[in-house]
DNA sequence: CCGAATCCGGTACGATACTG
DNA sequence: CAGTATCGTACCGGATTCGG
């Protein structure tokens, strides 16, 4: 790979539009309902959130989803995860810089969305009440 | 916060962290993989995109879930779909001015993603070398 | 009690074959 | 070329169980 840099710059492994390169498992995280509602409770909060609290705030998350969830932005380095030994148990979750960085674009398309949500019910109304082509 | 809600307008319709709210199904759209490098193509390719342009440039996406993302954006009014009544068929594809405005966004995160593949790459490494905690 | 792991039923996805 | 149809599979949701 390499050998070759100096000669046609090989970008393939961070091409999103290729199979099977780290930039699309990268996407697989983020390009996710979940995630993005996640990164931005975490975001709007002050202060870290425990688990409850996410479950609450996101209503519908299962609790398997949100757990699934935080684990893969843990293991991305977008979130941290810090346990408290007590009775009952206490964990609480942060955004890491990376995962603030992130948030901010998420964030976005949530707002978006928000921001748009009557023309787009409006173009599937128009779109659903199309006539049958058959 | 909630002491004072009943005071501003109900704006519940359009808050994402609630369940069954318009603005979740309209998240539900753009909060996906094939969205996002659909919208992207045709972003940043000059002009319409045949059926099959798109298909080679996605690697790795099959033609039912690409089918099933276009006509989702057809239908969100993201992308509009133009056919040409000939043999072979030809069928078009574009984003709406709207699309173009989301696809801005959606592009950004791409992007974010491309240019963090390697410290995210090291931190799943780091995660996943991490020993078991039983 | 809170947070996570497990088992099970349904849905969405992938692969292949087929049609206008 | 641009889809549709069908079927096996992997993932998601729901409930239960476990562990501290």
């Amino acid at each position: 790979m390499d050998t070759v840099r100096h000669l046609q710059p090989d970008k393939s492994w961070v091409d999103s539009y290729l199979e099977d390169c780290p930039a699309r498992t990268v996407l697989d995280v983020l390009a996710n309902k979940w995630t993005l509602l996640v990164v931005s409770a975490l975001r709007q909060h002050d202060g870290p959130m425990r688990f409850n609290e996410l479950r609450r705030r996101l209503t519908g998350i299962t609790q398997k989803m949100l757990t699934q969830t935080l684990r893969a932005l843990e293991r991305d380095g977008l979130a941290a995860r810090k346990v408290y030994p007590t009775v009952p148990p206490r964990v609480e979750y942060t955004l890491t810089p990376l995962g603030v960085d992130a948030g901010q674009l998420l964030n976005a398309i949530g707002e978006w969305s928000e921001h748009h949500v009557p023309e787009i019910l409006g173009s599937r109304a128009a779109f659903d009440a199309r006539p049958d082509p058959s």
